[in-house]
RNA sequence: GUGGGUGUAGCUCAAUGGUUAGAGUGCCGGGUUGUGGCCCCGGAGGCUGAGGGUUCGAGCCCCUUCACUCACCCCA
């Protein structure tokens, strides 16, 4: 019979591997609690509409990437290729604006992009992502950019650097793209093909492009800083000195832009080199008018996404470090042996230790190989000779001593060791 | 969607077109009646991704297909 894989692009997080994930969490979750930002659950299944409006139709999501199909062909529904539509319909939906406009939410979960795998790269993948609603203020930029440099910080992540960027808002940035249309317009015949088709879909993309010929008539191309309005000048300004007085260093990149559609002003990302072809851990926006285009009342936003795998993949150390090995591992010899030490691990693990056996029937020596790969630092051995007397056998498996105790002994002795009453 | 690379033991990899496809590691057992790591010995484990073709003979050459992987596109 032929075994029936995973698909492509979807991933198996292992033992070993999802010890990395709940070390991740859980900084996540402590380090957004100091900014006030709490957990938002939300489904990954949504209506495609919620999809179409808030990415954009125009969009590579939108237009090639969606996992979308017929619930009883009926309804268009859509497994969620981003967070932000979700939080936000959640928020209009709940009228969160009516007892306080301001919000501060984060979520974690898998997202899904039907695109060609890559390093880095799954069409089942996971993000963590923060939105702070309510807020036009700059200080919430330089606060959640902060606090996203915080979090990778706290996970002993280095070699990082992060880009910014405004992209100006509704006002300025179509009369920017006006300008470039026209600028790379005349020059349209030394663009590579994939740009020459930006012109049309995406110009402002084309200041990303890899391809020499393009970079060189991009090179004295408008610059989108030089042409934002006063208003997002000052926005942007006072976003650079909040991330400088907190310490938080950056790299303003002009040429950088956003794939979503609602990304307004303050752009961001933040750029892992051990990364490959797919480099970017984090990237996020400011996206005012979102929540109004998604149906509800005018209010301000800006958010960012961590892709997990990237992150995972740029934790410093050995998977081990991130798994707890056992603190007792008990070995016994004979079925009475046996019955004891199965009220013994009982009580161990009531204290909260991590306590393993192993239920072969095996030798000694076999079990203590066991032991010894299960990274515990004690052995207790429950043997039937010391048994007749009430006594058993711990073993320190750092130096190889062991001492032969009474029950009650190796009880004190063990909570003595492991600190636990 | 397009292009490159790779598919051999659980894992990492060897093997001029020529006997019975090997090694390291891991696993199991022994060297020690009841003691791990280090060392020694033994054992199990393979339709060489699948299908077709060329050849006296194919893991190796050709075609097809599938999978994985990297890159483009795009993005976290």
């Amino acid at each position: 019979m032929e075994p029936i894989t995973s698909i492509r692009g979807f991933k198996d997080i292992l033992p070993g591997e999802s010890e990395k994930w709940q070390f991740v969490e859980r900084k996540a979750r402590e380090v957004f609690g100091a900014y006030g930002v709490r957990e938002l659950r939300i489904p990954i299944l949504e209506k495609t509409d919620l999809f179409r409006r808030g990415i954009g139709e125009t969009t590579d999501i939108v237009e090639k990437e969606m996992y979308t199909f017929l619930d009883r062909g009926e309804e268009s529904l859509t497994l969620r290729p981003e967070a932000t539509a979700g939080a936000i319909r959640s928020y209009i939906e709940h009228h969160f604006y009516e007892t306080d406009p301001v919000a501060r939410l984060y979520t974690i979960g898998p997202m899904f992009r039907r695109e060609r795998p890559q390093k880095g790269r799954y069409r089942q993948f996971h993000q963590i992502n923060v939105e702070m609603l309510g807020y036009e203020d700059p200080r919430v930029d330089g606060e959640l950019i902060g606090m996203l440099m915080a979090f990778l910080t706290s996970l002993g992540i280095g070699d990082l650097d992060l880009e910014i960027n405004s992209l100006g808002c509704a006002d300025c940035r179509p009369l920017f793209r006006e300008k470039v249309v026209r600028y790379l317009g005349d020059r349209e015949d030394t663009l590579c093909p994939d740009c020459q088709r930006r012109l049309r879909t995406n110009p402002l993309r084309i200041f990303d492009c890899k391809v020499a010929e393009c970079r060189e008539a991009v090179r004295e191309a408008p610059v989108i800083l030089d042409s934002v309005c006063d208003g997002c000048r000052d926005h942007f300004e006072k976003v650079k000195e909040l991330l400088s007085s907190i310490g938080v260093p950056f790299r303003v990149n002009p040429r950088m832009v956003r794939g979503l559609d609602y990304y307004k002003k303050t752009a961001f990302e933040v750029i892992g080199h051990s990364l490959g072809a797919q480099n970017a851990v984090a990237g996020g926006g400011r996206y005012d008018g979102l929540v109004r285009d998604l149906g509800g009342p005018d209010i301000p936003g800006i958010g960012f996404a961590i892709g997990f795998e990237r992150l995972v993949s740029m934790l410093p150390g050995r998977d081990e470090d991130y798994s707890p090995a056992p603190d007792i591992f008990v070995a016994t010899l004979g079925r009475e042996a046996e019955d004891t030490a199965f009220r013994l691990l009982n009580d161990l693990r009531g204290k909260g230790l991590r306590a393993e056996t192993d239920y072969s029937g095996k030798s000694l020596k076999a079990q203590m190989k066991r032991a010894n790969r299960s990274g515990a630092t004690h052995v207790l051995i429950v043997g039937g000779d010391e048994l007749a007397e009430g006594a058993l056998v711990l073993r320190d498996m750092k130096n190889g001593v062991q001492e032969k105790m009474p029950i009650p002994d190796a009880v004190v002795k063990i909570e003595e060791i492991f600190h636990v009453r």
